[in-house]
Order: C-alpha cells, then sequence, then structure tokens
DNA sequence: AAAATGTTTTTTCCCGATAAAAGACATTAC
DNA sequence: GTAATGTCTTTTATCGGGAAAAAACATTTT
C-alpha cells in the first residue's frame, strides 16, 4: 500500500472552498503556492474537479461550473497525515490512564494496534522522543517516564526560564520592529475574544500558543524557539482530554496575556517581568492541580 | 542484507579481553550483564569461542584454554552500530566544509554514498534534528541550517543558563549526598592529569564531558540533563577535526575545573557563580575562536 | 528451590520495493 | 521572453520481509 495520498485530499478539499469565493481559479503553480502543495498535486485536483463536473479545465482557462457539494469533500479522517494518527493514538493511550511510569512500549503491538507499519511508529517514536515522555533502550524496548508531576515541574522550570529571558529580549526591542504591530493586532484578538469568552473560551488555545511564540521567538534563539513545541504538545493534548474548569481557565489567562502585553509594550524591565511571573506561576498552577499525585490507572 | 551482526562482534571483542584476566568464565546471565547484551547474543560468543578453540565449553564449565591473539578480534570497523557510521559520515560532511547553511540534505544521495538504506538515514535524520542544525520541509527534502558562529552563540547562551542553574543546585546539594565523593573523584583525576597534561592532554575531552555532567545532573531536570547531549555532540565532533591549540586550551580548562571545583566545594553561592562563569566565558571564547565568520567552502 | 542451561518466540533493526508527491526539464501560449 | 502548461525524473513516505538480538518459556543442575 505504501503512501497514502492524504497531501491530496486534504489540498483539494481545502481546494473545494476556494471554489465558492470565485468564478474561477488560478494558475496551476499559484494554486500551489495557496494550497502548500506541489505542482503534480494540483494538477491531481484539478483533473478530479473535471471529472467531477466541477470545474471546466483547458489549459489556462478553469471556469467553476457549480458550488461544491458536501459529498464532494473527502471525508475528514482521510486527509490526516499517517504521523498525526499515529500521535493522537499515542497519546490518547498515554494521558487517558493505564500508561504508568516504568512501563514498556512495543514498536510491534503498537504498529498492529494503530494498524500502520513497524516504520512509522518507530519514526513516531524517536521523533516524540525529544519531549522527555519516553526513553530508548538500545537494541530494544523504549521506556515510558510519564506524564508526571515531576515532568510537570521540570517541562515548566525550562519555560520559565526561556520565557522570562525572551520577555525581556521582546521588550528591549526597536521601537520600529515589525513585532510590536504583531502584538498589537494579538491584542486585539484577545480584546474580542474576552468580550465574548462565555461562547469562545475554547478559541483561547490557539490563541495562546500565537501569543507566546511570539514573544520566544523575540529571544532568537533556536532552543527557545524549538522548546516551545514541548509546551505546545502537551498543552495540546493535555488539556482536550481535561476539559474540567476550562472556561474560568481561560478567562483568567486571557486577562494576565492583557496585562502581560501591556507590560511589554511599557518597556519597563521590572514591570515585564512581574507580569510575565505572575502569568507563568498560575499557568503552572493549572497543569499541577491536574495531574493528581497519586495518578492511578484509569479505563479510557 | 537486513541487520549488521556488530552488537555480537563488539561484545564478543569485548569478551577477548576479559579472557586475559581468569581462567574460566562466570556464568550466562552474568556475562550478559557483564557485556550489556543478552544471553543470545552470549551464547553466541561462547560458541565461536569454543569454536575457535579459546575455550572449553561444557555447560557450566568454561575454561580458558590459550589467550587471545590479535586475529581473534574482530575488526574495529565491523562493531559500529550503524546509526555511528552514519554519524560520523553525516558529522565529516558538515564539519569539513563545503555544507553552506540552505543547502538541501537529500536522504537517498546521503544513503547511496554511505552505502546504507534510505530507513537509517530517516531516522538518523530525525534523531539528529534536535541538534538544531538541520530542519525538514514537509513531504520534502531537509534543510542544513549550518554550524555557525549564530549556532554557537545559541547553543553557549543556553549552556550558560542551565550550567549557572546546576551548579547553584550542586552547591546547595546536602553534605550526606553521594555526588560529593563523586566530585572527589573527579578532582582526584583532573589533578593527575593536570601533573601529566604534557602527555596526556587528549583525555581532557572526555573527563570534561563526565564533570559537566555531573554537575548537570543536580538539576534534577530532564531537559537540561539532555540539552547536554547536544552540547557533547558539538564538542566531540568540532574538535576531533580541529586540533588547533589543543594542548594549551585542555591546560586552562583544566585549572579552570580545579577551580570551579573549589568553588563547589566552599559551598558559597557568589564563589560558584564566578567559577562557573568564568569557564564557560572561555568555553565560549574556544570555540568562537574556531569559527571563522566568513566560513568558506573547503575541500574535506 | 534457586539459578543455571537449553529451546522457542517475539521484537528490533534494516533493507528493498512501490505509490504519492515533489521537482526538473521541455514545450507552448501570451 | 516570461510564465504558463505538458511531460518525465527524482525523492519521500510507507510497507512487508528477514536476519540479529532480546525476551520468554521449559528443563536441568546444584
Amino acid at each position: 500500500m505504501s503512501k497514502s495520498n492524504n497531501v491530496y485530499k486534504d489540498a483539494y478539499n481545502r481546494c473545494l472552498r476556494l471554489l465558492d469565493e470565485s468564478r474561477s481559479l488560478p494558475s496551476e503553480p499559484e494554486l500551489g503556492t495557496l494550497l502548500g502543495v506541489s505542482r503534480t498535486t494540483v494538477r491531481s485536483i484539478l483533473a478530479r474537479m473535471e471529472e467531477t463536473e466541477l470545474i471546466d479545465w483547458n489549459k489556462r482557462n478553469k471556469t467553476v461550473l457549480r458550488a461544491p457539494q458536501p459529498e464532494d469533500f473527502f471525508p475528514e479522517e482521510e486527509t490526516d497525515s499517517l504521523a498525526e494518527i499515529i500521535e493522537r493514538s499515542f497519546m490518547r493511550r498515554l494521558l487517558a490512564g493505564g500508561a504508568e511510569a516504568g512501563m514498556q512500549i512495543n514498536e510491534l503491538e503498537l504498529a498492529r494496534e494503530i494498524g500502520v507499519g513497524t516504520t512509522s511508529v518507530r519514526e513516531f517514536l524517536i521523533r516524540f522522543s525529544r519531549f522527555g515522555l519516553i526513553e530508548k533502550r538500545r537494541n530494544s524496548h523504549w521506556v515510558l517516564k510519564g506524564f508526571t508531576r515531576a515532568f510537570a515541574l521540570e517541562l515548566t522550570e525550562i519555560r520559565e526560564m526561556f520565557e522570562l529571558r525572551s520577555a525581556a529580549a521582546f521588550a528591549a526591542l526597536p521601537e520600529d520592529s515589525a513585532v510590536w504591530a504583531d502584538l498589537d493586532r494579538l491584542e486585539g484578538e484577545h480584546r474580542q475574544l474576552a468580550s465574548q469568552i462565555a461562547t469562545r473560551f475554547n478559541e483561547f488555545s490557539e490563541l495562546d500558543e500565537r501569543f507566546h511564540r511570539l514573544i520566544h521567538r523575540a529571544s532568537h534563539n533556536r532552543f527557545i524557539v524549538d522548546f516551545y513545541d514541548v509546551i505546545a504538545m502537551i498543552f495540546h493534548y493535555h488539556y482536550q482530554w481535561n476539559k474540567a474548569e476550562e472556561r474560568q481557565r481561560n478567562e483568567v489567562a486571557v486577562q494576565e496575556h492583557l496585562a502581560y502585553i501591556a507590560a511589554l509594550r511599557s518597556r519597563d524591565p521590572g514591570k515585564v517581568d512581574a507580569a510575565c511571573r505572575k502569568h507563568l506561576k498560575s499557568a503552572r498552577q493549572t497543569l499541577l492541580s491536574s495531574i493528581p499525585e497519586g495518578r492511578q490507572a484509569q479505563p479510557a
């Protein structure tokens, strides 16, 4: 079976949404850039759209014939990459419980369970290992270190070190740096969200990530920037399966972000440090409080 | 061809050295622990030793018949794991020159050049990517970011942050902690090396790594401990192909380590901080001075 | 009965093969 | 002559298979 064509399917679906917006499609290279795929894939998409009579395709002319129907779309689950599928499966097992520290991880078993080849699982585990949750025994199995309180503490220790430094660097950026405009835009989005927090609280995670990544980028240090991947991954999955107090939690965080943004804009190192510390402290508290000390196995 | 038996060959060679020291060999499980391999591999080793009449093997009795000769050993190059072979080849290309930032890395080409399968190369690149020197374009090639001055600065920035914190944690460890004995032992080795620095200066790298790892471990933070892998890798390869001033460099470093150790033992935070900073500063200088700013391609 | 040896099963490591996707080259249209 | 389309080549992503190594199970020895 070798390789699934999820890139094509995903791009096809996204291309369908483009159809709604215009009478005709741009050139092949342009479409490629727009969808983030190669021209080869673009041409496959166009070929199918012609076949299903969505468009009339003749060289440069790509006229839209009809609006796409729900059944024109490929099913969502066929648009995920193998890596995403494996990651989700793995994280579910890890966080849903029954995953005690010290437990062995078996590549073959995982592969069979998810229904993929061992190579993909191996590659996933190698990539995943940088998050510090698993460890390889050479020529042998992987060992699960577990999503424990110790892990959360070690993670937040580094996070705080890095973010304080990045925030200080951010505040020291020259007035004419482009980041200030980015910050303005983010502040606007925060205010918007704050005013509709009752209904839109679940949109916070995504905004949170963009905000912290902007700050981290000011460090101009790849190790700091890359470390945010660990944090983002943990937050993404952890909160996806742990919705307790989500609204309350996010409401507080939005306000802290706004204070943090104001401090950054003041460019006063003392204020930045204080606002940053305050937010990080509550983020740590939130994370820690969701990890019961005597973590027990629970059915998924 | 699937898998080379380098584990067996390497363990076999190490087992030969054991033969010199005693008249007979211990039990199979004991040998396994000693050599760090499974009993399956131990039995293969014993079988061959019997065949080449190095030992007489009858169940529990494994009597040494003769001393191993040079020709009994497997050639060194057959004892390396594929991962080591790939890493070495790759690092040679990277550091020997001709590896400009922005250059594309081609899995297939690399695999052909080294004479291994693509899977192994892919796995290596994924593992290697955490060092921050390469980056993956999804569904496409890898991009080399290059061993540049910027890289060295970003690396040392984190290193300094982490080591200062670890050193402070180290000094705060209780009097009865086992680390003080480890430190004593390391100090002894440093003094030994210092007194024979003229001839043994090339043994410093290994001591250096053990010393810094001991300190980093005091942080009790897996991210800090793991980060030392990046530093160790860079130092290992970089200095392996850049021997300028090696003796002078190491002589200074040994003295700095001794001062650093004394500061740790004083448990005075101010002294620790000062000694640590001093050593890190000169380490950074050394690394930076070996990276010419306008780095040019040079034949290997 | 504890610990070794003997035997069998499972898992890891690595390759070659193949479809998907990207990329390069050749040709045509504007 | 620039930028598109058309065609061909190369590379990546993934699988299944097979030897090496580990691990599990069964049997013997002390």
